[in-house]
DNA sequence: ACATTATTAGAGTGATTACTCTAAACTGTC
DNA sequence: GACAGTTTAGAGTAATCACTCTAATAATGT
């Protein structure tokens, strides 16, 4: 692998694991085993390596949260959606994990990821539309737009949440597990808008990923 | 005012306009016209400021959220409950921006806050209790865990949320009108658990808090 | 008036950290 | 093997910031 590819993984696994304000670029480069400057020879400065990964995970995102348009959504689409996102979540938890730090650094950032979320409620929005549209959920155009706006907060905001009200030592971490408790609560935000037919379907479908009692 | 006090509200205000971490405790002092040494004799250290101050905010909400054991609750109690929420949410609006890293300097604080997350649990759980009780919501008891945990979900990350989606300009700040366009997602929230004969008048009050078309 | 305690000033310090600079080592080409 | 361009090492720096230390001043009680 390229030096500048293993500076990128190493800071993604680093942020990942400590958040990127404890992780300095030293850091990154005591871990490969490599001097500060080889790792300015490839990045400018700190903040061009968080948008090179920022890149990453939007492009991933993207990728992931297209609408087919030559058939109808299936109940396991919107599952699929869920785990999907989550995943991405998980792959570059630092993201979310302290976004306003992140883009006050750098405005390029900033305005980048308005548009990343502008896109993403877009696609929310046409999810769900496609579910109406399959009959799968019953909704109005208005409560559509909130419904997708809550679902970018829970979604968005479930990495601290976790962080912040779940961990009892420092030194212990979120698991995947435990992030993937965040897919109850979205399907929590959409239950009350199926519709009869699938309502048993989708509600068994939630049943998996039940938050275990001792987290909460 | 004893200095003291007045340390609390110079750092307040600061925190609040500038967010915790960029307010440095020579930036506090300088502000009060006072040295850092004055402010080190009456606090120990930084972390204790914002120990105090979450103190006071935790007091706010602990009061604000009583249910009333003398009477049902009315579609008025709820809209005035989310009213006093998002007046804290504003008043200690550093608070919630940052958790993450406020909670990591202090263990003291980190538990504090989690019995206060989880006290505002039960406190919300028993105000839609109470709703349910005086047939306003119609909602059955696990549905109504996983709303109250989206209820502190929104609310708690709806500053955060504005910050980085809304401020085009960073200079621009958020004022108590956008913070209050919070009460319509929370609002959507609550809605498909309304009765048929409340839904009418709830939709109206929501419709006060409708956010303006150019912020989103 | 004097002693004691509480409060304040303000220079300074040590730790942290993003980033720079220069020289060395490697790589490929003729 | 000489030369040019690329990559790497690693010591060093400037800025930031929470916090300390000493000494001066104000307040209070007797």
């Amino acid at each position: 692998m390229k030096t500048r590819d293993r500076i990128l993984a190493a800071a993604l696994e680093l942020f990942n694991q400590q958040g990127e304000r404890k992780v300095t670029t030293n850091h990154i480069a005591a871990h490969l085993e490599m001097s500060p400057g080889n790792l300015y020879y490839h990045f400018k400065n700190k903040q061009e390596i968080i948008f090179e990964l920022f890149l990453s995970y939007e492009l991933y995102v993207d990728v992931n949260l297209q609408v087919p348009t030559n058939r109808l959504l299936t109940v396991e689409d919107k599952l699929n959606y869920l785990q999907k996102v989550f995943q991405g979540l998980w792959e570059f938890r630092f993201i979310h994990r302290d976004m306003e730090h992140l883009l006050l650094s750098e405005e390029r950032l900033h305005s980048r990821y308005r548009e990343f979320f502008r896109r993403c409620q877009k696609n929310t929005e046409a999810i769900y539309l496609g579910l109406r549209e399959a009959n799968i959920i019953e909704i109005n155009d208005r409560d559509l737009e909130g419904l997708a706006l809550n679902t970018w907060i829970v979604v968005t905001s479930w990495f601290s949440f976790l962080q912040c009200n779940l961990l009892l030592d420092p030194n212990e971490n979120i698991t995947l597990d435990m992030l993937k408790g965040g897919i109850y609560q979205v399907f929590q935000l959409e239950r009350p808008y199926l519709s009869e037919e699938y309502r048993d379907q989708v509600q068994a479908m939630q049943e998996a990923f039940i938050p275990k009692p001792d987290w909460l």
